[in-house]
DNA sequence: CCAAAAGTGTTACGTTTACACCCATGG
DNA sequence: CCATGGGTGTAAACGTAACACTTTTGG
């Protein structure tokens, strides 16, 4: 272990609560390759990939753990984010730091770990994945074709991903994955690739219409090869009463 | 403090994971009085009451710690029992052990502390509630009129009943709740007062048929004033895939 | 006989899905 | 002109709520 590492542990050690982590899920929507993405970190001399994590600080929300964690890694702020599980079970953890070959070894990290889990909804473009003290590497990668994860990470990655669709539904999501200024299909196309399915698109329109969270610009987007789409921006007072109070039932 | 309670608060210091709590909304089904209650506890020497809860030993599972909890205090085993979510804002808890007046003050209990939230449903007749070393009284409340709750425990109670209700529109429920053979009429009205409203009989038997988790039997409860009504139970492969899987698309 | 229980039918209504049509328009 | 986008129509399927009728049967 370096004395970079060391110290970064001490800091944690020192300032955040023991046996308490927080693992977060980022997701990435990639507006170019239509793809959901998965913000993935590396440990130092480590094989597996995991999911980026932190720990609580004594003086500090457990909210603002998880939106300090997401800043830190992607300089992302004001993002939808939402605790979605907690995982607790014995040794889902211990082992990893106490291996024998162990590229890190500490008495603090090595203890036992409970994981709130998190998970973030990003714009993969606005986004610079940062490493971090004790990791070499952090990289999207695609949802459908994830790499080895440590530990329980897989688990963990799959239920927030069920979570975030099955939120889906029920709340609104589009507003800091697209632009002030955005167009239906290119809401649509968010949908559809959190989702992983296709969707009608004149279902689609008139059901977003009703939800009554858009505003139709006077504008166009010039410069396509057909016809120039409407602009749309999302009436944040409505759409964060639908982030809050959910969906239904808003006639 | 009596040095019972300094013996039992030496003992979780020994024993349970620091900064992090655990807190139970236990719902009872009152089949008698037709209401639905939750088990509250008093503190020794505190006015307010507040929720059963309790801390994570370091060789216990999370969902093990909830079962433990749950059994000392209701003596009840093989329960439905849900976490729900946590509650980690600074000083929700770190304020009741530190008052100048408070009946508890030790260094332990009056850090900081993260609750995880679970709820539980039981028979409220197959329960005896425990008073512990720690509390001076144990009992069952009304839903519709809880008395003062400390700390943010009222806000929990409120967010496990709503997780429950919006649980049970997706998850089947009433096993360990009602007797192994139950009538129709009783499963009804265990559902009507969990939801708090009343439920449309003809619909309700469709519904709950379609979802096959019941099995007739050639039996019927006699001893009723007026036509002795059929015995269901519940088919245990088909009600735990539910529980797991949900109710929707099951056709 | 009466009231509760069991089972079924019916109607209404709303939502969702799938599909299809028409129009507009930029290049 | 043609591919894309915008907007609407509609029919089928489905879900659910409200209600009502019938039959059964214990006391």
């Amino acid at each position: 272990m370096t004395e970079t590492e060391q110290k970064a542990i001490e800091y944690y050690k020192e300032n955040s609560i023991p046996h308490l982590s927080l693992d977060c899920v980022i997701f990435g929507y990639d507006r170019e390759q239509l793809k959901l993405k998965g913000l993935l970190i590396k440990m130092k001399r480590q094989d597996d990939w995991g999911l980026p994590g932190g720990f609580i600080r004594f003086d500090e929300n457990l909210e603002d753990a998880a939106i300090r964690i997401l800043k830190e890694r992607t300089g992302a702020e004001d993002i939808f984010l939402k605790q979605f599980n907690v995982f607790g079970e014995l040794n889902r953890s211990e082992e990893f730091y106490n291996k024998p070959d162990a590229s890190i070894k500490d008495e603090w990290l090595g203890a036992r770990f409970i994981s709130i889990g998190f998970y973030a909804l990003v714009d993969y473009k606005k986004v610079t994945p940062v490493v971090d003290k004790l990791s070499s590497d952090c990289q999207w990668h695609d949802v459908e074709k994830l790499p080895q994860l440590m530990m329980d990470h897989r688990y963990i990655f799959d239920t927030a991903l069920e979570s975030l669709r099955k939120d889906l539904t029920i709340h609104p999501v589009g507003y800091n994955l697209l632009p002030k200024k955005f167009t239906m299909p290119e809401l649509q196309s968010l949908y559809e690739i959190i989702l992983g399915r296709k969707l009608n698109r004149g279902n689609f329109y008139r059901k977003i219409n009703n939800y009554q969270i858009l505003e139709k610009l006077d504008e166009v987007r010039k410069g396509g090869a057909h016809k120039s789409p409407f602009l749309y921006s999302f009436n944040k007072e409505r759409y964060d009463e639908a982030v809050r109070e959910g969906l239904k039932d808003i006639w």
